[in-house]
This record gives C-alpha cells, sequence and structure tokens, in this order.
DNA sequence: CTGTTAGCGCATTCAA
DNA sequence: TTGAATGCGCTAACAG
C-alpha cells in the first residue's frame, strides 16, 4: 500500500540499510548511489514512516510546547516564536504578523507592506515544483506542536504524558504555573521521567522548579520573567505620579505569576509607605477586569488609579471605568501587562510592563533545539520594560 | 532501562497480548486479570511507547492543527476549541478564558469569577493522587497539537508531510487559504495521500476544495465560513446609513477570505448602484491598517467609511484617524470583521461581523475524532452575522 | 477469556 | 562504501 524504504531500495537497486543512510545524512555514501537513492524517492513519493523510525531510533522529531491559553497572545507570541525557531521552514524566517508587532511597536514603527508581499510570492514560488523537495527536507525537521493546557493542572499533567509516551524530542513549558504543592511534585517528577528519556525540557517565562532531590536537574534551561520587578516600577511609577490610593485586579490566586506581579507591586507600596489598597482576584480575560473594577469601586470609591494583571484585563477595567462615567487618567489612571500588541490602540493607549515574548520564545526554542547554550546557572532572568503611555496621569485634584 | 509492556506482563503474570488488550480496552478481560494488570502498570509507573504502538497498529493518535497565525485569537480560538474537543480532558470542559468571551460577549453577559475559581480547584483536587490516574485516562487520547504555518505555502506543505510521516489520526486545516493554483494543487495531492493513508481531514474556516478527480474525496468535511454574505450585510449597513464614499483595506492578495469579503462588499454596492472606492492590500494586521488607512485618505479625503479586512486591521485603521483629528464615527464610520473579544473594547465599540470561531472549532474537532456526522454534502457553511456598535453611524454632513 | 506467533518500518550493529 | 542480520515495543491474528 504505502512505499516503503525497502520499496526505494529495491528501486534504486540498493540496500535497505543504504537508503536510510543517505535519509539521514549520518554515514558516507557514494555520490552516485546517493543520487540514485534520491531519484527512487521523489519517484516514489516516498514519506519516512515516522513512528517506525522513533521506534528503531529510540527518539522522535516532536517538540510540545505547553501553553495555558492559546487564544491569549500572551502565549500565541511565545509559541509562535518558539515554533518559528524550530519549526518547518527553519530559523524563525517568517516571522508571524503579531510576532513583529510585538518586536517594535505597531505603528511607532510601521513596516512595509509590500515588502511583506514580495516575501510570500517568494516563498510561494519554491513551492512549485518542489513539493518533492519539501518532504525530503523534512528530513532533518523538527514537529513543533503547542498543546492547550487551557491552565488545567490535569491536562498539563496529561499532555506531558502523551508527549513522554511520544518519547518527544524536547518539552517547553510556557507561562506561569500553579503553586499547588501536590501539583508541582507531579510535574516536576513527570519532567524528570522525561529528561531521564532523552526529552529535553524548557521553561519559558516559567520560574525555576525548585532543586531536584539528587543527580541531574530534569530542566536543560529555564527563562524566567522577572514580574516581579516590572510591577515594581509600574506601581513606583504611579506613586511618583502622586497616587495614594490604588486598586489591584489581581490574576488568579495560587499562580506564580499573580504572586510575583502582586509582590512587586506591595513592594514598592511598603517602600514608598503607602497603604495597600483594595485587592480582588479574578481570571485573566477582559470581563474578569471589568467585574473586579465594579468590586473594587463599591468598596472603594475615592480610588485614583487601577493596576491589572494584565493588558487584557486591563482593557475590561477600562470599560467598567467608562460605563461609570469615569474618564481614564482625568479621574482613574489604569495600567496594564505585556505590552500585548492592542495595548497601543486602547484609548488612552495603555501604561504597561513589556515582556520580550516574542525573544523569550524564539531562545526557548533554540534551547530546545539545543541550538543555544543554557545560561550560567540554567536559569536566566529576563528584564520587564515599563512602557508609559496615556493611561497614566496625575491623580484627580492633584 | 525504560519499563515495558513485557515488563508490567511480567510482574502481571500475564501475557504481553492480555496488558495491551486492558490497556487498549478493546477485548474482554478478566475483572480479576485487569486488576492485576494494572497494579503492575501502576506500581511500574508504565508509560506506552508511542511509535511502536503507532507502528504496530499503524494509527497514531495525533491530530495535526493547521493555523496561519498563532498570535491571532482568530486562530487561537478555533484551535483552542478543537483542541478542547478532542484532546485531553475530553470534550471541552474547560473552555478557555478567551473561548467563553468569544461565545458569549464579554461584561455584556459576565461570568462569575467566583465560579470559576471553584471549578480551577475541583480540578486541581483530582490531580491529586490522580497522576497515575491520568497517564492512564490518556490511553485513548488523541494528541492534538497545533501548528503554525505563518501563513507561509510552504511551511503549510511542510507540515502536512510532517503529519503524514507521523501517520497522525486527522488534521485540521483553519482558515482562508492561499489561491496559487500550484500550491492548491500540491496541498490537495498531499491531502489526498493523507486521506489514503487513514488520515481524516477536516477544514474549517476554509472553502472546499474542487472536486478530486475520482473516487473518494480526500476531505472527510469542510466548515466554510460564509464570508461573502457577511461582508455584503456588512456593506450594506453602511449603505443604510447614507454612505457612499467608503474605502477597503482588505487582506493579503490571493488569499481565499480576502476575496470572499471583497465579492460580498463589492456585490452590496454593485446592488445598491453605489460605486466602488479605493480599495488597498495589506496584511492582517494591525500596522498594515494604519498604513492603508493613511493611504486611503491620501487617495480619497473625502470617505465617511472605512471597511477593515478584519477587527485587528480596524485598530490600526481607527488609531489612524485618530491620529488625523478624526473622530469615529463622526468623521468616518469604521468597521471590522470576525467580533473578536477585543473589538467591544474598542473606543467607539467595533461595528463586525461575528462569525462562531469557538463553535465552528469544536465542530471541527468533533469531525476530526469521528464523533459528529459529517454535513449532508461534507460541506457546511457556517453563517456570519451582522454586530452594529458604536463605530458606524451616519456620515458627516447627513 | 488468554497465550503464541508474527511482523509493522526502520536504524544499526557487524561483516565484507 | 555497502549489504545482511537483528531488534526497537507493541498489536493483531490465530489458536487454545
Amino acid at each position: 500500500m504505502t512505499v516503503t524504504l525497502a520499496d526505494v531500495a529495491a528501486r534504486a537497486r540498493v540496500s535497505p540499510a543504504t537508503v536510510s543512510r543517505v535519509l539521514n545524512g549520518n554515514y558516507p555514501v557514494a555520490a552516485a548511489t546517493r543520487e540514485r537513492v534520491m531519484r527512487a524517492v521523489d519517484e516514489l513519493d516516498y514519506v519516512p514512516n515516522g513512528p517506525a523510525s522513533s521506534l528503531a531510533a529510540a527518539t522522535s522529531d516532536l517538540v510540545g510546547i505547553l501553553v495555558n491559553d492559546i487564544a491569549d497572545p500572551f502565549f500565541g507570541i511565545m509559541a509562535g516564536a518558539a515554533q518559528g525557531a524550530i519549526g518547518a521552514g527553519g530559523a524563525g524566517d517568517a516571522l508571524t504578523e503579531a510576532g513583529r508587532a510585538a518586536a517594535g511597536t505597531a505603528h511607532e514603527r510601521p513596516t512595509g507592506t509590500s515588502t511583506d508581499k514580495a516575501t510570500a510570492k517568494a516563498t510561494d514560488k519554491t513551492s512549485d515544483k518542489t513539493s518533492e523537495k519539501v518532504s525530503e527536507k523534512a528530513g532533518g525537521e523538527k514537529l513543533a506542536v503547542v498543546c492547550n493546557t487551557g491552565g488545567s493542572p490535569a491536562r498539563e499533567l496529561t499532555y506531558l504524558t502523551l508527549l513522554q509516551r511520544q518519547r518527544a524530542a524536547a518539552v517547553i513549558l510556557t507561562g506561569g504555573s500553579l503553586e499547588d504543592p501536590e501539583h508541582l511534585a507531579a510535574v516536576a517528577a513527570k519532567l524528570a521521567r522525561l529528561a531521564e528519556a532523552g526529552t529535553r525540557v524548557v521553561l519559558c517565562g516559567r520560574p525555576p522548579l525548585g532543586e531536584p532531590p539528587a543527580g541531574e536537574p530534569a530542566v536543560a534551561a529555564t527563562l524566567a520573567f522577572d514580574n516581579r520587578t516590572g510591577a515594581r516600577r509600574l506601581t513606583e511609577h504611579l506613586l511618583a505620579l502622586g497616587h495614594r490610593r490604588i486598586g489591584y485586579v489581581a490574576g488568579p490566586e495560587n499562580r506564580t505569576t499573580t504572586r510575583h506581579r502582586l509582590e512587586g507591586h506591595r513592594a514598592a507600596l511598603a517602600a514608598a509607605g503607602v497603604a495597600e489598597g483594595p485587592t480582588v482576584h479574578g481570571r485573566y480575560d477582559r470581563s474578569s477586569g471589568y467585574e473586579a473594577t465594579v468590586e473594587l469601586l463599591g468598596r472603594e470609591p475615592d480610588l485614583t488609579a487601577v493596576v491589572s494583571a494584565n493588558d487584557t484585563v486591563a482593557l475590561g477595567v477600562c470599560a467598567a471605568l467608562r460605563d461609570r462615567g469615569l474618564s481614564i487618567p482625568g479621574d482613574v489612571s489604569v495600567a496594564g501587562f505585556d505590552d500585548l500588541p492592542f495595548a497601543v490602540d486602547a484609548v488612552p493607549a495603555l501604561t504597561t510592563v513589556r515582556l520580550p515574548l516574542h525573544d523569550a520564545g524564539a531562545r526557548a526554542g533554540r534551547l530546545a533545539l539545543g541550538t543555544e547554550a543554557p545560561p550560567q546557572g540554567g536559569v536566566a532572568t529576563i528584564a520587564a520594560e515599563l512602557v508609559v503611555r496615556g493611561s497614566t496621569g496625575a491623580p484627580r485634584g492633584a
């Protein structure tokens, strides 16, 4: 039915072993023989059987990228960058739209529209008679795939198991994690198992695991976002503007990201000797920001600023404020986090903290591939940068 | 080294075949035996070797979801929904944030914050001592995985080949496709090959392929968005408001989505006997909308409305208009497409066309699984709904 | 209901 | 530089 390596061997009048060798390009093969084999491959439109090679070689070319919410650009940008660095088509040569937007800042540094079309055309041109060539090129390629956990710990574990079962070459865990000790232990155990089996584990935007009990660390590299410092700078900015009654719309409880941002916020407050305002926990989405703001205002009507868990939440905060007839930043200042592409489009544009999501994702991809050396000690801290825009200003009456 | 099925068999004092049977649950096995085997599995912390089973069974549990841009919520929402319907944790029980937001419309129908936390807690609870149980449950699970093509035809083909090589159980192609005949032919050929090998192919948000030359169609089911009618309704709305000079910021050329939306727009104009305004092509991102608007205004300063390729582009259009000192919709009306979650947060809120992305994605997932019967004729047309909000109004001077 | 027997398609020894 | 032989771990007939 489907054509196998043996068929190719027969067609090329060589042994299966030889075909295997030219396909994997690891052993010396005579040029003439190689040519003959390649022709047979093309003529038969042969596609290697992945499971079979994985079984024989005891490794696969699958790389799993776990994300908490695939519909959230925060994860989409990281995942896209990682996949670009790893996957089909090579080293991130085709930057995605949003990736590009996230790198620069949209219209502040516009990209030529025509340039892009030219690129697309060129790429397209090659897909012409190259369909066979592509399948050949797919030879050394890794299959980078993203898995959406939806923030569910059970799913995270399930995906890890599925990836383990596939003998994945690498696994990248993105974004913060749940802080539940049992879950953490389960994940750590799973990662240790994966590492044992030769899977490279990379953490991107997630704080390092605790040290393993003994021997090799399970994690090859960790890229941790400095959420704490970023959050601190943000609140310091508000404080400098003169705000003293600051509300906080936090992310879900028991999440590292939530906790770190909150800690940075509190550190700034404490350092300035300012009392903490009301805090409400919610999800990382806009309706959560909306609801939380309603509650915040109910508890403390004289707030002059609201800090949000992230930009998406900030959008909800703004909506709630507007619906109350409050102006931004005239009546209340609002701040976000992450500097997602749409942050600059909010009205007014959102003051936020920029995380280099695209760079971090791409780097995680290279780390997963082993193309890039891991940082000293295995852990790199990624700095967050305060971005001041129009949504924050002096408090009313100042 | 790693524990194999044989180890489990030895531990449970049964034959390998029996272990395989209880693991796959396809054949009758005595309760006592099953119990013994399960215990052995747990004790040994056995994880099946995916490649080996795939090789032996000639099928894998991989399901590939191809998207054009993973950082774009348009794709994120569909992919998340599909993955939810297919993947770990079962039938979309854990709706993602954005998925939920996209289904209802954010604060217009708020979801309880507390409810959610309760759910999370509950889910978490089960991850407790259940880590073994999860790996067991992963038994029948499919590994739904998303692949980011970045809009590149070459990558699309490469991913398809990679998936073919893995003997994927199903493949879902989301979003519009390039209209280049050569690329289309290459994709069609690839899909035919996949279908032959038993991979179920589903198109979601993509128009049907041409009929196959003969025999079985390569595509199991197609869910096509009715972009044409949606676009037509949108322009009719503008026309009804009194607009006569309407600019259009289109998506990339040679893409089905771009063409269909443009056709709907033109159909409305033609039906009303109104001359077509200027049209500029760009990418599906905000900076493209910004640049295009500048050009549109240059060409035709007296435009009273701008229709955008999608909501993201519309954001850029709004930004450009604002920077010019033009008010929306006072001076110029703006319309988007897709009704992404953030559309309601634009200021003013975006008039747009809603596509049931979440539902379509989930349905595509079920179709890929074979859980749901394909539509009559294999093709279902998904209706698009006009959503009128504040960004459109009567033209100035009316 | 359970054990035995064969491969699945390929990568890798080992010889030649 | 190439071929022949072996086994990766599992599933699927086929017996019993």
